[in-house]
DNA sequence: ACCTGAACACCGTTCAAGT
DNA sequence: ACCTGAACACCGTTCAAGT
């Protein structure tokens, strides 16, 4: 199955009629794109579905299945795009720009799209989508490592550590804030509701941190643990 | 709304006919959960529906909703009765045991509920239940961070970012082995399938990694960012 | 070459009616 | 106090029939 990416407007070969279909097909799926993400900002993520999707965008469900396989492809898509995004907003990396310093931007750029689009981030989190913007993402995440000095074993698990650890705690985040607002509220004040009260005798310790349980953000978090993988990498390279 | 949990067995105040059917009720939510576990391991997250498990127990779905509240709380207790399995696992901590250590056998135990029970991992990794076996775990990672010498703030920061760390990388390969099998042969081929056949100009440091990138194991990358986080946790420790 | 309508086999959840 | 049947408002996906 020959994989129809949308920045595949290559040249065409001869004659000018087949091509003008295959353009206006990627038109569309790039259109039907734009609209899952309107749907899944607006929506959450039970919001993003097939037949809603084709109601935004005013055509039939059936219509769908021409741009796209099946739902999974769509996502797929979705997580392309993003990652598209997340390339511009990094933008040109400086020659003289420390390696550790663009695995850092590398980073908040995508807690960025994990707080604006917290629904496709929790679809596709854990998948490979093997198109080009996703391509070009590990050539960058790669060649950070190998700038750092590590030999290739090591700059490849350092790799797959620093992004899987992101897209974990990117993950987690965007999972809470796309729950239903009560299972939501549930969740986020159980440190409040049941930690708070716990009895001192039982749970010494957790009684001990119950302020410094409740005021820690995610943020924080997410910040000490890819701070944690870079000294980790930082190390292994000084060492070798 | 009261919270009915599993192990609410405790001394009844006078007359003997309505803890009986508290009991009943307890035992059957322990039944359903069982039933859950059996359901997920053989049919996976799809197929893990209100619907089926009813079918499961041989009993009308709307029991079910007697038993939960909804699907949420069905979810919930799964989640609960997996803390519990860990802690047993985990079991005493000896006296002279190294806080990391113990923290390794923890993440070590984590993994293993992960690989059994993908379906639920992927259902519930960001979820806090609450429940008992939460708190005691809470408690028990918690001392853990404190013996490290740590104090309250930094042991409350670090030991978020541990359970998230372990818990974000266990949903991601829990969520990868519960993908329907043709995305999921889509997507763990992608490696050899579009990264090995890249052209060398446009991907140069991708294409001089590829072996190193498809001989890379989840469980190796697990590893690598849970050292990561006990090596930073313990620097800034004995900084402190 | 595209679109439409209708269907299949599912979901979570609720509720009136039975015993 | 428990159970049953039926319904509501959804899913993803397919397919024969139209133009």
């Amino acid at each position: 199955m020959a994989k129809k990416t949308a920045t595949a407007a290559s040249q065409e070969p001869k004659g000018a009629v087949r091509p003008r279909s295959r353009e206006r097909r990627t038109v569309r799926q790039e259109a039907a794109v734009d609209a899952a993400f309107r749907l899944a900002a607006r929506e959450g993520v039970t919001g993003l579905s097939m037949r809603r999707l084709a109601q935004e965008l005013d055509v039939d469900v059936t219509a769908l299945y021409r741009l796209f396989r099946d739902k999974d492809e769509l996502l797929l898509a979705l997580c392309e795009r993003i990652i598209e995004t997340e390339l511009d907003a990094v933008g040109e990396v400086p020659e003289d720009e420390p390696w550790t310093d663009t695995l850092r931007r590398i980073a908040a750029v995508m807690w960025q799209s994990q707080s604006r689009f917290p629904a496709v981030t929790v679809l596709t989190f854990a998948r490979t989508t093997g198109g080009p913007a996703e391509r070009r993402m590990i050539e960058l995440l790669l060649s950070c490592f190998t700038r750092s000095g590590l030999p290739p074993a090591e700059a490849v698990l350092y790799y797959r550590t620093f992004v899987d650890t992101a897209l974990g705690h990117c993950a987690s985040a965007a999972s809470l804030s796309s729950l239903d607002p009560e299972a939501r509220e549930k969740d986020d004040t159980t440190w409040t509701r049941v930690y708070a009260r716990l009895p001192e005798g039982d749970y010494p310790v957790t009684h001990a941190h119950v302020t410094e349980l409740s005021v820690i953000d995610h943020r924080t978090i997410y910040d000490t643990a890819v701070e944690a993988v870079l000294a980790a990498a930082a190390r292994t390279a000084a060492g070798a």
